[in-house]
RNA sequence: GGCCCGUUCGUCUAGGGGUUAGGACGCCAGGUUUUCAUCCUGGUAACAGGGGUUCGAUUCCCCUACGGGCUACCA
C-alpha cells in the first residue's frame, strides 16, 4: 500500500530562513522520507506589508545548499500548486463565505482604532480586552447589526474582516503527537480574524484550507503554534474535514540567558544564526559549515535516536527519526557542539575534496597554483586537517608549508633562540643538505646521528628547528 | 494579567517504581607528541521544591516555584 504521507514547511518571505525554521523543515523532510511520504514547500505570504525581496529564493537556496529538498513548491509544481498563498488568493474567499453561510463566521466593521481603544480600556481597569462571546454583541459586527444594516454596509464598501465566531462553553479535546492530550476551554480564547480587509485570508484561514486541499497528513511546525492549534482543529470540523495529525516542535533557546534564539544571539556570541549569508549576517555556509554537520547538529536538538550514536548521515538519520521522540521542553542551542560536529565531518571527508576547498584559500593569501603539486597539496592537507574544525583553519595551521615564514613567535624566540643556535641551524643545514634527498625517515635518522655525533640532545635542536621551519612552536611532527 | 506547554550534570540528552542515574559537548587532570592541536585514558557535575500514593519514588498524582510560548486585520 502506497503511504499518503504528505508534510508540508510554510515559511513566509518575512527574512532570511533562521535555524530553527531549518529545523523545523529538516523534522518534516525526515518525517515525509522515512515514510516514503512527500515533502512540500508553501510560501505564506498573505501579508504584502511584510514582504521581503529576495526572501523565497534565499528560503529555495538555503534548503538546497542543506541537503533538504522539496518535492513540489514554488518552481516544482506538483499536482497541487500554486504553492505560494499570493498565488492562491483568490480561492479563500470562498470558504470563509462557506463558514459565514453554516454561522460558523461573521462580519465585523470594527476600526483598528476603535479595536485599540477597547483594547486599552480594558488595560486601565486591569483587564484584557477578549473579542470573543462577552463582547462580541457589543462590537460592530453582523452579529450585533440587523441584516439590512449589515447587507447596506457591505454594499456600501465598509471595511470589514470575517472573525470565527467560537460557540459558547465548548470544550476542545486537543491531541497533539508530541504533548499528548490537551484540553482547551473555549470560552477563553477570542474570535480570530479569519480574513483581513485587504482581501486576503489570515494564516489561520489559509493555512487550513491549504493543508486540506494539498492534503497535508501531519502538520510538523513550532511550538508558538501550539495556542492556535484548537481554533484549527475547529475549523476543519466546522468545514467538515478530516484534519491532519499535529505535532509541536521544542523551540531553540538562546546559549546564554532568556528566550528563543535570535540573530542577535549569533552576533553577539560569534556564530551563524542563518543558513547563508544575508545582509551583514555571516551564514553557514560561508562560515564553512559542512551541510551535513549542520542537520545532523540540529537533528540531535530536540530529538535522539534513544542509543548513544551520535554521528547519522542523513540517510542514517531518516532511518532513525521517530516524532515519539522528539523532546517536549526547549533546547538550548550549543554553538561548541555544533563546531565539534564539523570536526567530527571535516575529518570523515575525503582529503581531496578538503584539498579543492583550501584551493581558493591559498589563492587568496597568495600562494600561486603553479607554487605546489597536487599531491604535495594533498599530503599538506592530509597533515593538517586532523587539528581544524573548519577549513578556513588550514592555513594558520599550515601556512609555513607553502610559504616561508616572515615573522616569528616572539615567545618562543626568548625561550628558544640561545646565542648557539645560529651555528646549529647552519651545521644541522649543512647535515641535511649533504642528504641530498627528503624523506621523513632519511631525515630523521640523519639528524638523529648528527645529534650524537656532535652530543647534542633532541631537546636543544628540535625546537629551534621548528621555529625556524615554522614560525612558531606548531604543527605536525617536524619530520613529516 | 489570562491561556497553554514544559522542568535529569553548565549544555544536548538516555533511563525509569528498588540503577554505582548512562552517553556526548564543555571544563579539569594524566598519557602520546621533547611543539601546538588532534587523539587516548581518567575526573568534575544532575533527577527544581513541597506534599501525597507506595514496603520503596528521580520515575505515578497534586501544589508551588521556575522556564518557555501565545495573547495583532504577523506568520
Amino acid at each position: 500500500m502506497k503511504s499518503s504521507v504528505r508534510v508540508r514547511f510554510a515559511p513566509s518571505p518575512t527574512g532570511p530562513l533562521h535555524i530553527g525554521g531549518v529545523r523545523t523543515a529538516l523534522f518534516n523532510y525526515l518525517f515525509a522520507k522515512k515514510h516514503g511520504g512527500d515533502f512540500i514547500l508553501r510560501i505564506e505570504d498573505t501579508d504584502q506589508s511584510r514582504f521581503v525581496p529576495g526572501a523565497e529564493a534565499y528560503i529555495v537556496e538555503a534548503l538546497e545548499w542543506l541537503g533538504i529538498p522539496f518535492d513540489e513548491g514554488p518552481g516544482k509544481e506538483g499536482s497541487f500548486g500554486p504553492y505560494r498563498q499570493s498565488e492562491r488568493s483568490g480561492l479563500y474567499r470562498k470558504y470563509v463565505l462557506e463558514l459565514i453561510d453554516s454561522g460558523w463566521a461573521y462580519y465585523a466593521f470594527d476600526t483598528p482604532e476603535a479595536l485599540d481603544s477597547f483594547r486599552k480600556d480594558s488595560e486601565q481597569e486591569g483587564q484584557t480586552f477578549t473579542y470573543n462571546w462577552e463582547n462580541r454583541e457589543r462590537m460592530n459586527n453582523s452579529l450585533s447589526l440587523t441584516g439590512d444594516v449589515v447587507e447596506e454596509r457591505l454594499n456600501r464598501g465598509d471595511a470589514y474582516v470575517i472573525r470565527f465566531k467560537w460557540p459558547i462553553d465548548t470544550v476542545v479535546n486537543l491531541k497533539d503527537r508530541i504533548r499528548g492530550d490537551i484540553r482547551i476551554d473555549a470560552n477563553t480564547l477570542d474570535d480570530k480574524v479569519l480574513f483581513k480587509s485587504d482581501g486576503m485570508p489570515t494564516y489561520h484561514l489559509a493555512n487550513i484550507v491549504d493543508d486540506h486541499l494539498m492534503k497535508i497528513s501531519h502538520v510538523i511546525r513550532g511550538e508558538e503554534w501550539l495556542p492556535s492549534l484548537a481554533l484549527h482543529c475547529k475549523l476543519y470540523e466546522a468545514f467538515g474535514w478530516t484534519p491532519p495529525e499535529f505535532a509541536h516542535l521544542p523551540l531553540i533557546m538562546k546559549p546564554q540567558g532568556k528566550g528563543k534564539l535570535s540573530k542577535r544571539d549569533g552576533d553577539k556570541l560569534g556564530f551563524p544564526v542563518f543558513p547563508l549569508t544575508w545582509k551583514e549576517s555571516k551564514g553557514y555556509r560561508e562560515s564553512g559549515y559542512f551541510p551535513e554537520a549542520v542537520l545532523n547538529f540540529l537533528a540531535m536538538l530536540g530529538w535522539n535516536p534513544g542509543t548513544e550514536q551520535e554521528l547519522f548521515s542523513k540517510e542514517a538519520l531518516i532511518a532513525a527519526f521517530d516524532l515519539d521522540r522528539v523532546q517536549k521542553s526547549g533546547a538550548r542551542f550549543d554553538p561548541e557542539k555544533n563546531k565539534w560536529y564539523n570536526h567530527q565531518y571535516l575529518q570523515q571527508k575525503p582529503v581531496s575534496d578538503l584539498a579543492s576547498l583550501f584551493r581558493p584559500i591559498l589563492s587568496d593569501h597568495g600562494v600561486e597554483e603553479s607554487n605546489f603539486s597536487d599531491t604535495y597539496l594533498i599530503r599538506a592537507v592530509g597533515m593538517i586537517r586532523e587539528r581544524a574544525s573548519f577549513v578556513h583553519e588550514f592555513w594558520d595551521l599550515g601556512s609555513y608549508l607553502f610559504e616561508a615564514p616572515e615573522s616569528y613567535d616572539e615567545k618562543a624566540v626568548r625561550k628558544q633562540w640561545k646565542p648557539e643556535t645560529p651555528g646549529r641551524m647552519k651545521e644541522l643545514a649543512s647535515v641535511l643538505e649533504a642528504l641530498g634527498g627528503f624523506s621523513a625517515t632519511d631525515t630523521e635518522t640523519a639528524v638523529k646521528d648528527w645529534l650524537t655525533a656532535s652530543g647534542l640532545s633532541f631537546g636543544q635542536v628540535m625546537p629551534p628547528l621548528r621555529l625556524v621551519l615554522v614560525g612558531a612552536m606548531k604543527g605536525p611532527h617536524l619530520f613529516d
